[in-house]
DNA sequence: CTAAACCCCGTACCATGCTACGAAGTCAAG
DNA sequence: CTTGACTTCGTAGCATGGTACGGGGTTTAG
């Protein structure tokens, strides 16, 4: 197998030539070695390192927690990995449980609109539901760091 | 029930006071009717709206889109909103088996870790899998819009 | 030889969803 | 009356994950 291009490179693991040069940056893929013209030359492992943080976010790592992945690639302990990982599973399961909770919440509405076309649609009152207890001044937690809904 | 503060409305809804003027700059929240003071003042509809939102985000909806959600409250079509609805599921679909799968990647990994404790970490050899084809410059798809990977 | 398509670099910009800052006014407990 | 927690505003900044731009060199099909 020769070295790709970048470009090479950038279509098979589909994503953009300027992501390469990104993840580069910030250290996930290594510097590669360079033609005699200055290009960069992206062999197997590079390739596979490539379709490997792809993977890694795929399932939910950020580009930072993928850096930490990658660390035990090139020799250390397998524990970090492991305890990421771990983690990640944990996250996943969560995540599992709201999307579970969000498709019968969906269906629900959608069968409820279809049923009672033409009426106002339920969407709004089933998403309404229970109050959450208002607490005044004086003490309030102040809720400091919010988490990104997205991700932990 | 008497109009909440920033602070308490904030609180109830588990959001920063900053996201308050943030969601009504965004035309999320209806701008609130104020005291003599110049304090917002939150009524239960706009806690309900503010609940409204958060539960949305937290179907996946983002905010562009639940301001379109939010547009269907005050009195337009239900069509919209149902299709919307629908998109949203079908993406919710998609991730449910998304994550099943990373789950079952994760665990797998996990275990193998565990039984092969010492050797090197499975994990890269785990995500690493099958070889995607590379095709070679004139006429690749050149990819231009990247989609996010959290989301669609 | 020319033109298109590729490559380099540094830097700037984008979208999303907040979060913080500073200056200033208000309010309630002690 | 002071103090500290609340409020207002506009604007700026942050984190993430890219994407684009401009100015330049290279390569290859025709």
């Amino acid at each position: 197998m020769k070295p790709a291009t970048a470009s090479a490179a950038a279509a098979a693991a589909q994503v953009n030539v300027e992501t390469l040069r990104y993840y580069e940056r910030l250290g996930l893929l290594p510097r590669p070695p360079r033609a005699s013209n200055g290009y960069r030359l992206y062999d197997d492992s590079a390739l596979r390192r490539l379709r490997f943080i792809r993977r890694a976010q795929a399932l939910g790592f950020s580009l930072a927690e993928v850096k930490e992945l990658l660390r035990q690639e090139d020799g250390l302990d397998c524990g970090a990995t492991q305890t990421l990982t771990r983690a990640k599973l944990e996250h996943v399961e969560r995540q599992l449980a709201d999307l579970r909770k969000m498709r019968s919440r969906l269906k629900e509405t959608l069968a409820a609109c279809a049923s009672d076309s033409q009426a106002r649609c339920p969407l709004i009152d089933a998403l309404l539901e229970p109050a959450v207890p208002t607490r005044l001044r004086h003490g309030l937690p102040r809720r400091r760091p919010s988490a990104s809904i997205t991700s932990a």
